[in-house]
DNA sequence: GTCCTTGCAAAGCGTTTGCACAGAA
DNA sequence: TTCTGTGCAAACGCTTTGCAAGGAC
C-alpha cells in the first residue's frame, strides 16, 4: 500500500475514512479480483454485519468520481470493479471464467487514419482459453 | 449485401424470415450504428406499428444464437448491437457521443507469458475525443 | 447543533419469462 | 391441425433514489 495507510490514501483523495469505506477500498486493493458489488457485499457482511448494499454502491461510486476505483461491464448487465492501476486488459477464460489481468502497456491501437483522435481511456477484454484450462 | 437477400441470408442462418426479423436485420445492416434495443424498437415503430420490444428482444438473442449478431456493454447498463463483421475496435467520442469502428485486424494483444492461452473473442473500447470533435 | 454517513424501502430501468392469440405450413 | 412467431403483462435483477436515524466533529 505504498507508504500510505488506507486511510490516508482516502483522505488526500477528499473521501473521509469511515470504517466501510476503509474496509472496501482494503478489499478491493488486496483481494485483485474484479468482483461485482454482490462479490463485495457477501464477503464483507461477516466482517460488518450491519452493512448494506447501497453502502457499496455509494461508496464505489464515491471511489469512481475520486478516480481510485473504475467500472467496467463484462457481457452481463452487472458492473465490476477494481482499483485504477496501470493499464492492463482483461483475458476471461470461458472454461473457468477466472479473469485475468494482461498487461498492454505500450500498444498502439490506431491505425494512421485515426492519429487526430485523441484517446484518453482503453478498456481491452478477451475471451477464451486458459492456460489452466487448456492443458 | 453480398449476393444474397437478407431473408436467404437469415434462412441459410435457420432463422425463419419472417418480416420483424429482416427489418430489424437490415436496420443492423445498413444503419452499421451500435443501436440500443431502445433506437431498434423506436426507429422501426413507425415502419411496423404492431411491433413489441419483446420481439426485438427476441429477435437480436436468436441472431446472437446464431452468430450473425454480437452485443457488448458501454459502461452503462444497457447493451448494444451489431452485425458480426470484421474485427474492431469501439471508439466512443466522450464529447459528441458517437461510436466510431476502428480496424484492428492483425493486433496481438497477448505478451510473451502468456503465449499458452486461446482467444476466441477480443473487444477494445477506447474513449476520448475524436478528430471533428478536436477541430 | 450541524454535517455527513449509513441503510432500509421503494422506485427505476433494462431484460427475460409466461402465456395466449394469431398466422404459417 | 400443428408448429412457431408475436406481443402484452408480469416478473426479475442490478442500480439508484428518498428519506430518516445515528454518529462524528
Amino acid at each position: 500500500m505504498d507508504s500510505l495507510t488506507i486511510a490516508e490514501q482516502l483522505t488526500v483523495h477528499g473521501i473521509k475514512p469511515s470504517y466501510p469505506r476503509i474496509q472496501i477500498y482494503k478489499y478491493l486493493y488486496t483481494k485483485k479480483n474484479h468482483p461485482t458489488v454482490d462479490d463485495i457485499y457477501n464477503d464483507l457482511i461477516e466482517e460488518i454485519p450491519t452493512l448494506s448494499k447501497t453502502t457499496v454502491y455509494n461508496t464505489l461510486n464515491l471511489f469512481i468520481e475520486a478516480k481510485l476505483v473504475k467500472s467496467f461491464n463484462l457481457d452481463k448487465n452487472e458492473k465490476r470493479y477494481e482499483i485504477i492501476i496501470h493499464d492492463h486488459s482483461h483475458f476471461q477464460c470461458e472454461r473457468c471464467n477466472k479473469i485475468y489481468d494482461i498487461p498492454c502497456d505500450d500498444i498502439n491501437l490506431l491505425p494512421k487514419e485515426y492519429e487526430g483522435f485523441k484517446v484518453n481511456e482503453k478498456q481491452i477484454f478477451l475471451k477464451g482459453i486458459c492456460e489452466e484450462c487448456l492443458k
